[in-house]
DNA sequence: ATGGTTTTTACTGCGTC
DNA sequence: GACGCGGTAAAAACCAT
């Protein structure tokens, strides 16, 4: 009681601390990612070479990880009954081996069926703990905002109830949720990147992820290379005027159909790439393959379409 | 499985600082 | 001479069939 109350009155020091804030490109708001301070809406790099608070070890095989790792959903959420959940014995029997009377045995056949409901019904939450601290961990992560982490919960709610799960690893759909969720909020990531900070393979991913979409019937389309464009340039510390023109080449593309087939992130680096030279912006395209982690090669060959297809609107 | 398309890898030559 | 850039060929990855 009196402890209690101490506590209380101590509690409030530690929220006056003022760690809000907010971004200049957008005002919202600013989340730590690894060494950097992104900005959950528009993706702007706020502050870079901070503290970097991933683990000090390195894993050099996939069991080394697992042993060294201390991150991610705590066991305490990934055993929540510790096996301690109840089984009734099929066997109308009692402690003492004697058969029961009739009204005891229709007394236990009910109990029977409540537990089986209690307890499927606690493995589904149970999954769903899990799933959901890992869906925030990763977005967490990756800077998604957290409209996203809502969608990602929402469709893997769904995917749970339409049983996809048997079959499937629950970090694998989890994952799989969150990269059709980014995607949905128009903040999309690229495989490789979720997959940097998931436990499942790419490969997996990109099955699961298709299975999911399918038979949800989520409706999302491609990519947009436009909203890949704030992360790079300001990545890239370009100004905006570099961005608006970015944003301008992509447009104009679209238009001319440039652009059917061809990866969304690749268009969009060499969009950047492309802008940073129309405004005399020093970047080097190593650079732009850097924070875009595409091929140079592409840059360069995608930054010649789309100057192509701007110089024949210009000429016009 | 296969074939077509896109991306990546690796290498080379050119111009500039 | 290192660097940025451009081009090319061959390998790899991806996708629809």
């Amino acid at each position: 009681m009196t402890e209690r109350e101490q506590a209380r009155t101590r509690a409030p020091e530690q929220e006056t601390e003022d760690e809000r804030v907010s971004c200049p490109e957008c005002g919202g708001r600013i989340v730590a990612s690894g060494a950097e301070s992104v900005c959950q809406d528009c993706g702007l790099v706020v502050e870079t070479d901070e503290i970097d608070r991933g683990p000090e070890w390195r894993a050099f095989d996939t069991k080394e990880k697992n042993e060294k790792s201390r991150v991610g959903a705590p066991t305490t959420q990934t055993m929540h009954d510790k096996g301690l959940s109840t089984n009734i014995d099929w066997r109308d029997k009692d402690a003492y081996g004697k058969s029961l009377s009739s009204r005891q045995r229709q007394k236990m056949q009910r109990l029977r069926t409540w537990n089986e409901r209690f307890r499927t019904r606690d493995s589904k939450e149970r999954n769903l703990k899990q799933a959901l601290g890992e869906i925030d961990r990763m977005a967490s992560a990756l800077g998604l905002p957290e409209n996203v982490r809502e969608t990602a919960s929402v469709i893997y709610r769904r995917a749970l109830d339409e049983n996809l799960l048997p079959g499937r690893s629950i970090e694998g759909v989890a994952t799989a949720c969150t990269y059709a969720a980014a995607r949905q909020a128009g903040v999309p990531r690229s495989l490789d990147e979720i997959s940097e900070v998931s436990r499942v393979e790419k490969n997996e991913i990109a099955r699961t992820y298709r299975y999911v979409v399918r038979e949800l019937n989520l409706e999302i389309q491609p990519a947009d290379p436009e909203s890949y464009v704030p992360r790079f340039a300001s990545g890239l510390e370009l100004s905006d005027e570099a961005e608006h023109r970015a944003r301008a080449l992509l447009r104009n593309a679209k238009e001319k159909g440039v652009h059917s087939g061809k990866s969304p992130v690749g268009l969009a680096a060499a969009a950047v790439y492309a802008a940073a030279l129309l405004t005399n912006e020093k970047t080097t395209q190593a650079a732009v393959s850097e924070v875009a982690d595409i091929s140079e090669v592409t840059i360069r060959n995608r930054y010649h379409e789309l100057l192509e297809a701007e110089e024949s609107i210009g000429a016009a």
